[in-house]
DNA sequence: TTAGGCTTTG
């Protein structure tokens, strides 16, 4: 039966002779002493010390009697260990002699429990043991405010080499962490792909913003503080300095949907890690790991913010450039899921007309809409993207919806033109009581939709007209006899009950295309009379 | 006895 012994959390130490069960944060290899002995210098910390660490020195004349410890994240159990003070601090010494014993622990999570082998002898109990286990998931968790650094012997490539050249990630001791599970205080690795890339203009600063995305986000995350934006900036970035890929921003709504739905993770990366040879390359849609983003409280702790700091080289912290080969298979098999949950209720638009311009941005469209004339949709500073004809353009556009009128019964009918089957005259209605046609000779009308959606992309939202082909088109089989329900609406013989009925299942069906997202053309058109512009979408 | 890291964080 091994003998107990009583531990002292590492905030409660004071000068004299201690034993502690910690975590290694941070160790330098063995070095000759002026003597005849061995130094090696070691960082220990637990969870009473909130992030902060403990250093300790072990001597030895023998230098295979000094602990084994392997990479940061092993667990030492110290019996004896002596603590003074040296310089102002406290400082643990493990002497080669007096009595001092250790057993190192690997600190990775499914490793077993048995430490690494030592010619010194140390004794545990199991709850010794359990307090290892507790303390190895401590220090690979979600919430470890510890910064995880490399071990001594693997040697960090300056921040500007190849990304070939980097530290395989199978050296490293940290598994990753799914970016909306990070507590905060947290230092963690994360895998994701790069959604946008916001930077300012280089007189304002070099440091950039990524949004990111590693999948949808795990339902735990949902009690989670959200995370600060770039829009929670004093000076949020322009529009015009971003760059982003239309379709990953629709997938996770970034910036477009609510803070719950929206998958995408605000990262600021500043100094150097901006700047690096790798930061330079990044690209939206790029794969890419960050080892050490740190997660802090912001706004009174209502939200969490994630900073790559500047500096911190030395110890790993970094962004790499991975390829869908070197990504971690689960990180790829995550995209792919949450891809494939998210999927447009279009086909990639691919009008010739539009096929030039690639996928345009709104706040593209809406300089395009003003320079066709004085529009209701914005200001304009750039030149006509279509000369031939001016008063109409087709734009492709990638777009979340965030509304779709008509959403009730009621305002069904305001969004009904109803032409007379005798004069052709069309009006409006504003109510399900039917009007008589001025003309008198009939009162069979034809009803003709007028639905409309708001999208959403980065630069703002914009109104569009959708045809009856396009309703059926966004809405699928649910609007699959849009036009027998319509003549329904209008039919002078359909009772109240049906009429009801039908304006119910139109706008149930036509409001679930509010939160999917879109990639389509849309036709830009001014009006010849008036000085108006009307944006409509092309449905295929 | 010996020897005892880096950084300050937007």
């Amino acid at each position: 039966m091994a003998a107990q012994y009583t531990f002292t959390d590492l905030r409660n130490i004071n000068v004299g002779c201690h034993n502690v069960i910690a975590v290694v944060k941070f160790f330098k290899k063995p070095q000759k002493t002026k003597g005849t002995g061995y130094s090696m210098f070691a960082s220990v910390s637990d969870p009473s010390l909130c992030g902060d660490k403990f250093p300790v020195i072990f001597l030895c004349n023998n230098i295979d009697h000094l602990p084994p410890i392997r990479t940061p994240g092993d667990i030492i159990i110290m019996h004896r260990l002596k603590v003074s003070m040296y310089r102002g601090s406290l400082q643990g010494c493990g002497p080669g002699s007096s009595g001092f014993a250790f057993a190192v622990f690997p600190g990775l999570c499914d490793s077993p429990l048995t430490p690494y082998p030592s010619p010194t002898n140390c004794s545990f109990t199991d709850a010794d043991l359990f307090r290892v286990f507790e303390l190895r998931g401590w220090y690979n968790s979600d919430s470890c405010p510890l910064e995880k650094e490399l071990p001594p012997d693997v040697v960090m490539t300056e921040p500007q080499a190849p990304s070939n050249q980097m530290v395989p990630f199978a050296e490293r001791v940290v598994p990753s962490t799914r970016i909306h599970s990070i507590m905060k205080n947290a230092f963690v690795n994360i895998e994701a792909q790069i959604v946008a890339i916001y930077s300012y203009p280089p007189e304002i600063t070099r440091d950039i913003i990524l949004s990111l995305w590693d999948g949808q986000p795990p339902p735990e995350a949902a009690s989670l503080p959200p995370f600060y934006t770039h829009h929670d900036l004093d000076r949020p970035p322009h529009i015009s300095d971003s760059r982003t890929d239309p379709h990953l921003a629709a997938i996770t709504g970034h910036s477009m949907l609510p803070a719950n739905e929206d998958w995408s993770v605000t990262v600021f990366v500043f100094d150097e890690h901006a700047q690096s040879a790798v930061a330079k390359k990044l690209k939206p849609g790029d794969l890419i790991r960050i080892i050490n983003v740190h997660c802090t409280g912001k706004l009174g702790h209502v939200r969490r913010k994630l900073d790559v700091h500047g500096g911190g080289q030395k110890y790993g912290r970094r962004i790499e450039l991975l390829t869908e080969e070197t990504a971690p298979p689960d990180l790829v098999a995550r995209l792919k899921a949450g891809r494939d949950a998210r999927k447009p209720i279009t086909t990639p638009s691919q009008s010739p007309g539009a096929a030039d311009l690639g996928v345009l941005l709104i706040w593209k469209l809406r300089d395009v809409v003003s320079l066709l004339g004085p529009a209701a949709v914005g200001p304009s500073t750039t030149t006509p993207l279509h000369h031939n004809n001016p008063a109409m353009c087709r734009l492709r556009v990638c777009g979340r919806v965030v509304r779709a009128r008509p959403n009730s019964p009621r305002s069904l009918f305001r969004c009904l033109l109803l032409v007379c089957r005798s004069c052709g005259t069309s009006s409006r209605i504003k109510s399900p009581t039917l009007p008589m046609c001025p003309c008198g000779k009939s009162t069979h009308f034809l009803a003709l939709p007028m639905f409309y959606l708001v999208l959403a992309d980065l630069s703002g939202r914009v109104c569009v007209l959708v045809s009856s082909r396009g309703i059926r088109a966004l809405a699928g089989p649910d609007m699959s006899s849009l036009r027998r329900q319509l003549r329904l609406l209008v039919s002078a013989t359909a009772s109240p009950q049906t009429k009801r009925a039908t304006a119910r299942s139109i706008t149930a069906a036509w409001s679930r295309c509010v939160s999917s997202w879109i990639d389509a053309t849309l036709l830009v058109k001014r009006s010849p009379t008036k000085s108006t512009v009307s944006i409509s979408l092309l449905a295929k």
